[in-house]
DNA sequence: GTCTATAGGATGATAGAC
DNA sequence: GTCTATCATCCTATAGAC
């Protein structure tokens, strides 16, 4: 009895968590229909099952949720990268493989990707620890931009700052461009998803290793 | 005296579209420090010396300076457009002078390039009217890609549905990763600015004209 | 942990005098 | 056209009972 109500069981640790992604899930849904700085926590707490203040149990503030869903977006994308990454070979085929996920993920979720990557939510920053899968992600990214070259796939110069940027840009041109003019439609019926595989052979031909087309061009010039 | 208070002289007109004009300005002021999605009547009333009510004589609602805001963005960047098409040659020099100019654009108006290219603001949605020149700016871009392809300058398949997408998909996503990664720097001195060069290169070399780089590549194949 | 009650503000919009 | 006054909400957050 002497620790009975101070120090909490397991199993209620597990339950509270369990709570706090339930109004997670929440939180989304009403972001889904209202607008991602629209979020408002009377509204999630309805949709729970509870009363506004008792979320106050699990979320220190607003700002608190919003912070815990940018953890559970970027934690999401950093393991669909890893998946993608594991199905394939290593080098070009994994940078491709990578780059389809990011535009799925951010299909697949339009919030969390506006809430990610976007700074569309007025006062909020996210937390350092929210924040640290996506130093995960690019980490990745840069590994396989260097093992593609490795491998000959890509020329030196696609292992660079300008590398990983262009990268970066396409894949999130082509995603936002998804979101912004052909919203509420899924991955595999979106009209400007087909657009990944030629941005990525842009890329690649761009960044051919020597002996590819460029150095042919030049040397076959007049 | 008869029409003194009826019909509105020249002159009043003018100062009614110069005050909606420095109630526009206040706007952007107040979103740029708050953030899009945060825009106030209450403190745009301040900054431009007016109380909240005495806006109503110049917008109908809340809504309505978000669609002024629109217009003007986009009858903007139709404008800087139309200036970067008429400097430079016909055909992919206007291409390049566009997306260049888009990205300059963006950059030095970040609170409008969020309004216009992104859906950050939950309940608006621009008026027929305010949409109007963003019809005329995707005019633009597809007679420059036409005439690119009718000089040589690229190949057919440059002038397409998927050529348009990856072209604004470059630029959009060049835009984009400046003013998430790096906000608040010009466009002189961004650090994302400078992938707009490589990126236009990669655009050209991937539909480069026929007796071009890739098809030098498939003839000189093993 | 959940509740009721409420503090404490902010905000968009309207009514009506001047 | 501009003002004062005010309505009507809406929302975050806290206090304290159970």
């Amino acid at each position: 009895m002497a620790s009975s109500n101070q120090v909490p069981t397991d199993r209620q640790r597990r339950r509270h968590l369990q709570s706090r992604e339930e109004i997670l899930d929440a939180a989304l849904d009403v972001m889904d229909d209202a607008g991602v700085a629209a979020l408002n926590l009377t509204e999630v707490a309805r949709r729970v099952g509870l009363r506004q203040p008792s979320l106050y149990q699990y979320f220190d503030s607003k700002t608190a949720v919003y912070d815990g869903l940018f953890e559970r977006g970027m934690r999401g994308h950093l393991a669909v990268l890893r998946d993608a990454a594991a199905g394939v070979a290593p080098g070009l085929a994994t940078l491709r493989a990578m780059m389809i996920a990011t535009v799925r993920y951010s299909v697949e979720h339009p919030v969390l990707s506006h809430l990610l990557f976007t700074r569309s939510v007025p006062g909020f920053n996210p937390s350092e620890q929210a924040y640290r899968p996506s130093l995960e992600v690019v980490a990745l990214t840069r590994a396989a931009l260097s093992t593609a070259v490795a491998r000959g796939e890509l020329c030196a110069s696609a292992d660079s700052e300008q590398g990983l940027g262009l990268l970066i840009a396409l894949t999130g041109g082509v995603a936002s461009q998804q979101l912004v003019n052909d919203p509420g439609t899924g991955f595999d019926q979106g009209r400007y998803v087909p657009l990944i595989e030629p941005a990525l052979d842009m890329y690649a031909l761009y960044f051919a290793p020597q002996g590819g087309v460029r150095e042919l061009a030049r040397r076959t010039a007049p």
